[in-house]
RNA sequence: GCCACCGUAGCUCAGGGGUAGAGCACUCGAUUCGUAAUCGAGCGGUCGUCGGUUCAAAUCCGACCGGUGGCUCCA
């Protein structure tokens, strides 16, 4: 092989020649003036790097090009333009510390040490001298330095200095110039500032130097940023999509829950349309529980300090507990209860249990209250009473997989019905935890063989467990994207132990039983809260609040509709009449706008023929007739099956 | 809890040192209507709370309460 050249290896599996020193640029070059003219990085031997890099013999080649549909030219992209984020404030802020600026999902931040926390005007400032920035379009130089070189040039950045302390001695340290720039940066980046052309900066807020609540806070800078003017449109359009779905708005708009002041937040007040969807989810699970062997129990709200002592949750949770409360005198101290797990393990051990008793499964569709702090309250999603659809499952070891597949697969069939699409995470052992090695073993390849049985896709959230046991976590995304914890499946070692249970095997030896905590909604309130927004608000007829509305055309018609409607509600279904003095339009705009999916109008022809007209939200058609009882049947069709649209498919 | 922003009628919002405004909703009246807003009148607010500055505060300042966006946390 010649010193003068160097062969790469291109996708398609086909070598080229190019001279010793060639980067990637040159690559782009000379497969093509479109590629080069698109090229903006590359991946080498599955490593993202700067198209400026120069390439070693042999590597495996793939130029990455200006596309938003590539996560990887989005990440550089973005990469890039918190760089030129932090380009332009150091203009506006000379004396601006500089944090971290990484790509993230749907867009990029950049970290700043500021004496004064940014504006909105700020934020526009700095927005106009990024286009400065942008039309200077000066290339990103990487340069390779050594750290004392690295110290030398950040020696006023402690934050950065900060970081490069922690670059191990092996490691390369890289720094990127774009104009008057530099940062401490793995890179890569895009050739020129040039390419961050369609980019938007979000909002501000404060952040953690470090993400730790002890250190020092930061003024952190949201933006996003795309290749094309049409990707960013379609991106803000989404994020204005998302607020029109908020499940705050949309519960105010169809008077589902309020929180109010006068009660205290993160405390909420069902109205009766969103009870109504509370009790529908209610007396589903609680008929799904009762199928798979589980027995309901019903346990105080309040319960002596001491029990949450004995099961280790005041110490690990006292601030997150509402305070002790005594009665007049010395009696004993109370706590509202924030779980429902100590109270069913001493219904577990209020008597001898047989390994014949087991697998134990008690459920209770429990309110339980905790303290969150005020910061992290979030409408539904994130509140201080909660409705836990809880359940303990007390069984053998052996029994474990069968449980957790059991539970699992109601998992899927309850998200499946609703067309909830879901992530699952195995959670692994953490650094603290109690439990033997061997028992730690034998749980996760517990977790892992029913999670393969059902044959679900899962992450692996390693040391991420609870101190007391492994744990699988459902997590959905709200309607702009933030992930919240759904249904959550963990084994516990820990209060078995304290609470010293046991139960008697066919040895006749006490054993410890397993406990498994389970919860498949998780909480109905933030289980609600995912589905207002997932729904837009339009339920499916069997959650629907309303169900139908009779809307008689004229005064005359009145009694003959409400007839209708009472026809209706002995079959089952929740109908309503709307006979105000208003025009029919108003009336149907109303319903539609309350989501109602099926607006029945009724007038001279209907009543003649005892039909009813029938607009179906969401129907391609939109009226169809019908008979009353076929309508009553059809709909309750509907509502047993528990079917995710409203479509009578008419004739 | 921390940082920033916000708080005017039931809702959505305008106003911005000189005694408070619109649309919708609500009430009443008229209208009796064939598929997304009929017309008119009326009711409704110590401008989040408390304190300060001022001849005068919804407006300026401070604290507190609540909300929003993040951060941190989430048994």
């Amino acid at each position: 092989m010649s010193q003068e050249t160097i062969a790469v290896v291109l996708p398609d599996e086909t070598s080229v020649e190019l001279p010793a020193g060639s980067a990637a640029a040159d690559l782009a070059a000379a497969i093509g003036p479109g590629l080069s003219r698109a090229a903006i990085a590359a991946r080498v031997d599955g490593e993202l790097r700067d198209l400026g890099r120069p390439l070693e013999q042999g590597a495996r080649v793939e130029i990455v090009t200006r596309r938003d549909d590539d996560p990887d030219a989005l990440f550089v992209l973005r990469h890039s333009a918190a760089h030129v984020l932090a380009t332009a404030v150091r203009q506006l802020h000379p004396g601006a510390g500089i944090g971290f600026g990484p790509p993230i999902e749907d867009g990029f931040y950049y970290d700043f040490d500021v004496a004064e926390p940014f504006t909105p005007e700020d934020l526009e400032r700095i927005e106009a001298t990024m286009v400065d920035v942008i039309e200077a379009d000066d290339g990103f130089e990487r340069r390779e330095v050594s750290r004392e070189e690295a110290e030398e040039l950040f020696q006023d950045d402690p934050l950065k200095l900060e970081r490069l302390a922690e670059i191990p001695e092996e490691e390369t340290i890289s720094v990127y110039r774009d104009g008057p720039f530099l940062d401490l940066c793995r890179g890569p980046h895009v050739p020129r500032t040039g390419e961050v052309r369609h980019f938007k900066l979000l909002h501000a807020a404060g952040a953690y130097w470090r993400g730790d609540e002890k250190r020092q806070m930061l003024q952190r800078i949201y933006g996003t940023a795309f290749y094309s003017e049409e990707a960013l449109e379609e991106h803000l359009e989404r994020l204005e999509e998302a607020r029109r779905r908020d499940h705050r708005k949309l519960g105010q708009e169809l008077d589902l829950f309020s929180i109010q002041k006068d009660i205290g937040p993160g405390l909420i007040c069902w109205h009766p349309r969103g009870a109504r969807i509370q009790l529908e989810l209610r007396r589903w699970i609680e008929r799904l529980l009762e199928t798979r062997g589980y027995e309901f129990v019903y346990t105080p709200h309040v319960s002596s300090e001491a029990l949450f002592e004995r099961s280790g949750h005041l110490q690990a949770y006292a601030e997150h507990m509402f305070p002790s409360m005594r009665g007049e005198g010395d009696g004993e101290a109370y706590r509202v209860k924030p779980m429902n797990c100590p109270a069913h393990t001493l219904i577990y051990a209020s008597r001898q249990r047989s390994y014949r008793d087991l697998p134990l499964r008690l459920s209770e569709i429990a309110n339980v209250y905790r303290f969150e702090r005020s910061g992290t309250l979030h409408g539904l999603l994130r509140v201080r009473m909660l409705t836990m659809d809880d359940g303990h499952i007390f069984c053998t070891p052996d029994q474990v997989e069968e449980e957790i597949f059991t539970a699992l697969d109601l998992v899927d069939e309850v998200m499946r019905t609703l067309g909830l699409s879901y992530r699952l995470d195995l959670a692994t052992r953490p650094e603290k935890r109690i439990g033997s090695d061997d028992v730690w073993d034998r749980a996760e390849a517990s977790l892992h063989q029913a999670l393969e049985r059902i044959g679900v896709e899962y992450g692996m959230d390693e040391g991420g467990g609870a101190f007391y046991g492994p744990k699988v976590d459902i997590k959905f995304r709200d309607a702009i994207g933030r992930e919240w914890q759904g249904a959550t499946i963990q084994l516990d070692f820990n209060l078995p132990e304290r609470f010293e249970l046991e139960y008697i095997g066919p040895d006749n030896a006490p054993h410890r039983p397993v406990m498994i905590h389970r919860a498949i909604f998780g909480t109905l309130e933030r289980f609600t809260g995912v589905l207002i927004e997932h729904f837009a608000g339009a339920f499916p007829v069997w959650l629907s609040p309303d169900q139908v509305r009779v809307l008689p055309i004229a005064d005359g018609h009145a009694e003959g509709a409400a007839a209708i409607v009472a026809r209706l509600r002995e079959a089952g279904l929740r109908a309503g009449l709307d006979a105000r003095s208003e025009t029919l339009s108003y009336r149907i705009r109303d319903g539609e706008l309350m989501k109602v999916p099926y607006l029945l109008v009724v007038g001279d022809r209907e009543l003649e023929a005892g039909t009813v007209a029938v607009r179906a939200r969401g129907a391609e058609q939109k009226q169809v007739t019908m008979s009353v009882d076929e309508f009553a049947t059809a709909v309750s069709d509907k509502v047993r099956a528990k079917a995710l649209d409203a479509h009578l498919g008419g004739r």
